[in-house]
DNA sequence: CTCTTATTGAAAACTATTTTCAATTATAGG
DNA sequence: CCTATAATTGAAAATAGTTTTCAATAAGAG
């Protein structure tokens, strides 16, 4: 996956630097969502040299690529992860951070019937299920 | 609709004060989510002495007695806006920034579907639609 | 009216993020 | 390989948002 991301990085001009390579490889392999000092945190032991300058930079370019999305949660708005390439929505686990995506709401109906009701344009939409993952259920720590 | 914010104020042993006053009668009467900083000045315009910190603690507080609920948005996540008593979900104006809560999801069968397929146990969910409101898809002015 | 204690605004502190800048380095072209 | 050039870097400074500290004030119980 990550190698793909590189390629993207490349096709749009962007260099292929030690840090970017150290920020992609942390988001791109992570099940959790990462805040940028996380990912710092991170990205320093294999690399001691980077900055968290860095680390918010290639942030922003990842976004722009649509190869990362920023995640929302009560706790906080600043952690990202990997983006989905289709329609998708979060599962997220409130006791250890793991996030999945899933697909098929059947909104359709509903958006319609809102869209009628409020005289609304309605163009996209956010959803997000919280619950306990099976691991955290059973009482097993969860991976990083 | 204030009136019984300050009801509630006092009834867990806060004080009227003006600058309370201000910031409730700012929120409890807004369509559209508003930051510290809006709130902060459209109370000076009332009250030229309060203090942005005392908008601060004040949401503060208001959050914590679920009256307030802070909104995510694409743009931000600092605003605020009244909560809603029962559950419901947000349809925002991408255009004017307005907001209205509706109900009847019914997610029911999709929850219980992503719950079997993954092993979570899911007890809560965030549903936001996105959209333009009447007034803006026929170009009037929104009203603040 | 008085007393107590919550609340206030200003200022300082703290945290997160962005900008500035001179030094470094990836990479295109030779 | 080398070289030239422009992108990228990390440190430091700047900015923005929020919280804490503090002495002065004022709400509200009695
Ligand atoms: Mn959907
Ligand atoms: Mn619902
Ligand atoms: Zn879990
Ligand atoms: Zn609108």
């Amino acid at each position: 996956m990550h190698q793909d991301w590189f390629t993207t990085l490349a096709q749009y001009g962007y260099r292929l630097t030690g840090s970017r390579k150290a920020v992609v490889e942390i988001i791109s392999s992570s099940t959790q969502a990462l805040t940028p000092i996380e990912i710092y945190e991170r990205a320093r032991k294999v690399n001691d040299e980077i900055g968290l300058v860095s680390v918010y930079r290639t942030l922003e370019k990842l976004e722009e690529l649509k190869l990362i999305q920023r995640v929302h949660q009560p706790a906080g708005c600043q952690a990202f992860m990997v983006a989905s390439r289709e329609h998708q929505h979060l599962l997220l686990c409130s006791q250890c951070g793991e996030i999945r995506f899933f697909e098929g709401d059947d909104l359709g109906s509903l958006i319609h019937t809102i869209a009628k009701k409020t005289g609304f344009e309605i163009n996209d939409h956010w959803l997000q299920l919280f619950g306990v993952c099976q691991k955290c259920k059973t009482g097993q720590e969860a991976g990083a």
